[in-house]
DNA sequence: CTTTTAAGTCTACAAATGTAAACTATAGAT
DNA sequence: ATCTATAGTTTACATTTGTAGACTTAAAAG
C-alpha cells in the first residue's frame, strides 16, 4: 500500500512538540500549556488534536474520556524528515550555501560538530568542485520558442 | 512598515525555480516548460503566475503582453530563507542531528564543504555538550494537574 | 441520584492552496 | 481591416488549514 505521506501543518506542528517533549499528553495538560502560550481556545486544540490522530501522527489509548496521547513517531525522525523533505524541493546547488548558513546560525553540541565534522572531511575527499542545477529538466532548456 | 512575509507554497517554488533558472521568462516560456514537466494546464500557470506577484515574489516588465517576469529574490536567499524557517520551528535539540542526516544525504561542492568545516571548527571551541531543548516554554512545566 | 464540568465529536466558516475554465483584448496573420 | 490565437484578468470550485462554537455523554461533585 502507498504511504499516503500526509504532512503536519505549522499548527499541528506546534501541538507535536508539546506531545514529545511529554511523551504522553492528555487533552486537559494541552489545552493547559496551549491556551496559554498561544492564543488557542480548548476548541482548537481538540480540533488539533483530532486532525493529528486522522493523519496518523497521533494515537491514544482507548479511554474513553482523559486518554492518553502518543506520537507514532519520534521527534528526531520527524524533524529530519521535514528538513529533508524542504531541501529536496530546492536547487541542489542552492542548498549547500543555504546550508552553510543555516549551520552558521544554529547552536551545535560538540558531539554534532564532530560528527558533522568528520562527515565532511570523508564528503570532501570525493566532492567536486562544482555540481548540476536541478531547476530544470535537461531537456527543456530549449527556449527557442 | 511591517513586511508581510509571504511564503511561497510548493507549487509556487516550483514556477519560481524555473524563473530563477532563467532569470526573466515569458508565460509563454513556463507554460511551454511546465505543461511538459508537470501535468499543469496553462490556466494554473497563469495563476499561480498572479499569485507570485501578489506575494510580491515576481516582477514584469510593464509590457501589455509578452511581458517578461523575473524574480524579486534570488534563489540563493530564498532558498536560505525558507530553510531558516524550517529550522526555526523546530526543537534546536533535534535540528543538529536532523543536520547531519541532511547534510550526509546532500551533495556538496569542495568549496561549500571547507567552508563548513572551518565554520564548525570555530564553533567546535564554544560549543558545549548539551543544549537545551525549547519545546515548551519554561514556566510551563508544571504538568500537576 | 442529580447537577455540573469538561473530554471527545460534529459542525462551521473564512482564508489559503491546487487546479482550471471563462472572458477580454491585443499582436500577428490573412 | 478583419480574423485568430493567446497573454493577461476574472471567476470558480474542491481541499486544506486556522480557528472555534455546539452538542453529547460520562466522570466528578454534592
Amino acid at each position: 500500500m502507498i504511504k499516503k505521506e500526509s504532512t503536519m501543518t505549522i499548527s499541528e506542528w506546534e501541538i507535536m512538540r508539546i506531545v514529545w517533549t511529554l511523551g504522553e499528553v492528555t487533552s486537559h495538560q494541552l489545552i493547559h500549556i496551549m491556551s496559554k502560550k498561544q492564543l488557542w481556545t480548548p476548541s482548537t486544540i481538540k480540533t488539533l488534536l483530532s486532525r493529528l490522530q486522522k493523519k496518523g501522527f497521533l494515537i491514544h489509548n482507548g479511554a474513553v474520556r482523559d486518554r492518553l496521547y502518543s506520537p507514532t513517531i519520534s521527534e528526531h525522525d520527524a524533524t529530519s524528515q521535514t528538513l529533508s523533505q524542504t531541501v529536496q524541493m530546492m536547487c541542489t546547488k542552492c542548498v549547500g550555501p543555504a546550508l552553510v548558513n543555516v549551520i552558521n546560525e544554529t547552536t551545535l553540541t560538540k558531539r554534532d560538530i564532530t560528527k558533522l565534522i568528520s562527515m565532511l572531511e570523508n564528503k570532501k575527499i570525493t566532492a567536486s568542485t562544482s555540481i548540476a542545477c536541478n531547476c530544470m529538466p535537461k531537456n527543456q532548456e530549449d527556449l527557442s520558442l
